[in-house]
DNA sequence: TAAAATTGTTAGATTAGTCTAACTATAAAC
DNA sequence: GTTTATAGTTAGACTAATCTAACAATTTTA
């Protein structure tokens, strides 16, 4: 199966992310969540529908069909650990980390992703709690330069 | 002046790219780099023109007006911080740091490129060097767990 | 249940970006 | 200095993605 292009990608996420938190899609629904028109909507979906991601009863509901909502997930999975990534490891803004991760999550390739993870995990998984290099990096953000000293494991509190 | 698309800014850091090795530009040379053919440059240099960021001598030369040279050198620099990013920070491989950095390179905003840069420079200016920190991520990454200690600054030579 | 409101669809236009094929200008080689 | 090769351009087609305006179906409500 060939690649879904960005908008279609956009689409079917969501599609995914707005049957997480109600039962019934619709197109207007999906308008309003991507900010495009209807025609819009009908179009991508009608895209959609001949690649066998999409069932759309005329006038009528939406859903996924199975392989539509693997792939629906794997790119909102992609979404979340990009999000994640740069809010939680390189500290940008919730806003602009989310409006970031929407926009490159479907331009990065599977090896990058993979280290993206493995730095999260590494981070979260870190023996001694809250990492002290990225105590240190969030210092040196803010002030141009690193803590006085960082040779040692210095806790200061 | 209104950003350029995805497409217009590959062209124009192109041209400069070219320009770093040639002093000569021609729009077979942009074809090659890019992987198009002549008429999608002559279209692409045509619209660049309207801007004001090229000047084309019809079956001539280009060049990049100053405006298009300060736009393709920005371009080029997130493309380089980026790609450095990936690279040294995260460990991704040579060829696919370049590729994933050439297509989101248009995509990130500011405040993320920021912290890109201010943490390839927190790795590049720590006192201690090749930060320990980094290694113990580089060995989490291969073996998937943390190195049996790292709660203390233990150089392991 | 008929009128009104909401939602969905179709038709047609527009912009951007790409291509192939045909043509034209310039440069190189003899 | 013609011919030939190379490089650049134009015309026309195609795909994707969007929009507005007009129309059609469905649902709500009085």
């Amino acid at each position: 199966m060939k690649k879904l292009t960005q908008s279609l990608e956009d689409y079917i996420e969501a599609i995914y992310v707005i049957n997480l938190s109600s039962k019934v899609i619709r197109v207007k629904e999906i308008a309003k969540f991507l900010n495009v028109k209807t025609p819009s909507v009908v179009d991508a979906v009608g895209r959609l529908t001949e690649k066998g991601l999409v069932i759309h009863e005329k006038y009528g509901y939406l859903e996924l069909t199975d392989k539509g909502y693997k792939l629906a997930k794997e790119v909102n999975d992609k979404h979340e650990k990009v999000y994640k990534f740069f809010n939680k490891v390189l500290g940008v803004s919730d806003n602009i980390s989310k409006k970031d991760a929407c926009n490159i999550e479907h331009y990065i390739s599977k090896e990058t992703m993979d280290r993206m993870i493995k730095f999260i995990k590494f981070v979260d998984t870190c023996p001694e709690g809250y990492p002290e290099w990225l105590k240190n990096f969030n210092y040196y953000a803010k002030h141009g330069r690193h803590p006085s000293k960082c040779t040692k494991n210095n806790v200061s509190k």
